[in-house]
DNA sequence: AAAAATAGTTTGAATATTCAAAATAAACTG
DNA sequence: CAGTTTATTTTGAATATTCAAACTATTTTT
């Protein structure tokens, strides 16, 4: 069994690796952002790492996750984020203050407390967040969304958040979005960096900076 | 925050200081065995443990928990109770299969998941085995019970189960004993090491050896 | 291409926790 | 009480994780 440890470094390397989609290799420094460590910290754990093959190491360049870490990774991410909807279907607790909660109970569940959770939501496909759990040896289809911050104007749904700063999620519900809730784009101006939404049956347009367009993730609509 | 080691430390000291109730010392090696360590960890750990003011150490003879101690102790039995019955009783865990999920769950959770799941089950005060869940800031009121392996013959209602064993907590409810289980104690040979038990509308005798009532704590009924 | 900036690695050290084995103290025994 | 047994402590060492600071490779600038 990996340590807490591990698991993070695991789950921070897969976070990483599709936040950018699919660059072939995480660089250290990254990791060393992500996971408030110095860089020699990182790099003396992905060496240890390596040895145990759950990454790739390239001295230099980056890493990758093995075939044997991905699925470490994958577990993890499917703990965290059964955990997160558990918490905030079963125990009430608000999608923005329930990421810490499962970052640390991520590391102490079960396998029977997880099948647990898992039947009493009636197997869920999607965490709070939009972001979809992942099932013990099925892939993880790839997402077929994007980035609101690359996307031209259009109708389209929002999908994921990536981003877990209670204020910004905070944010996100006062101002009606939520993994599924439609809406335009009606402008995106680059140089003042802020993108219009016209959410549906929102009355005013709301502005959002590309910033923060960058951590959500969404569904292209037909023009419909 | 103490780590989970402390916790565990703490934790075991405390359960064996109330086992024999009232003992002024654990001796190490007692908790060498309780927690399956050697006995040069404890002396090492011991050792941190009072620099902390955790608890007071006297060398060669024993340790007692100091005031802080045996708050973080308590604190620690909350948390563990608490969950254990919400496993129990919310999650639909057996009884027997609970206490090693909370022991690692304890360590992991916040204080607002432990809130919401107090509140949940309406402030229990008694955890699935009949121990009282510590409050926080309040006194565990002194056991009125006694062990069953020490009380003569009489009307006794169940009260608590100091033991974890899942083989011994399913016999048990497969006699028909739980927190609560009211029965008379028909004979109790000492040369034999055996109880007799009627259980409340239990047709047969049930047999129950010296060890075992040792970690089953009774409440005396009037003679009715 | 030499200089400067950036990213990554190495080294030496610290902390927390644990073990095995040797040393010591205390308790028990005949 | 001398000898043995048992409990505890000490010592030396290991593992996992982390840091700071010195060093090195790579990339970018000029």
């Amino acid at each position: 069994m990996p340590s807490p440890t591990t698991e993070n470094y695991l789950k921070a390397i897969y976070a990483l690796a599709e936040r950018d989609t699919n660059r072939p290799l995480v660089r250290l420094g990254e990791l060393a952002t992500e996971l408030k460590l110095t860089p020699g910290t990182i790099t003396t754990m992905i060496r240890s790492l390596a040895e145990r093959d759950l990454v790739t190491y390239q001295p230099r360049a980056g890493v990758k996750l093995s075939a044997k870490g991905n699925q470490e990774a994958l577990q993890v991410l499917r703990r965290h984020r059964l955990i997160e909807l558990f918490l905030v279907e079963v125990m009430k607790m608000d999608w923005s203050e329930v990421h810490e909660d499962a970052e640390a109970l991520e590391h102490a569940v079960s396998d029977k407390f997880l099948a647990k959770m898992d039947e009493m939501m009636g197997y869920p496909t999607e965490d709070p967040h939009g972001d979809p759990i992942p099932v013990a040896g099925a892939e993880i289809p790839a997402s077929q969304t994007r980035k609101l911050s690359d996307v031209p104007s259009g109708n389209y749904q929002l999908s994921r958040v990536n981003d877990q700063d209670p204020e910004f999620l905070d944010w996100l519900s006062a101002s009606g979005l939520r993994p599924g809730t439609r809406f335009a784009v009606t402008s995106h101006d680059p140089r003042s960096g802020v993108l219009l939404l016209q959410l549906e049956g929102g009355a005013a347009e709301l502005p959002i900076g590309i910033g923060a367009a960058k951590n959500i993730r969404v569904k292209p609509l037909g023009t419909h």
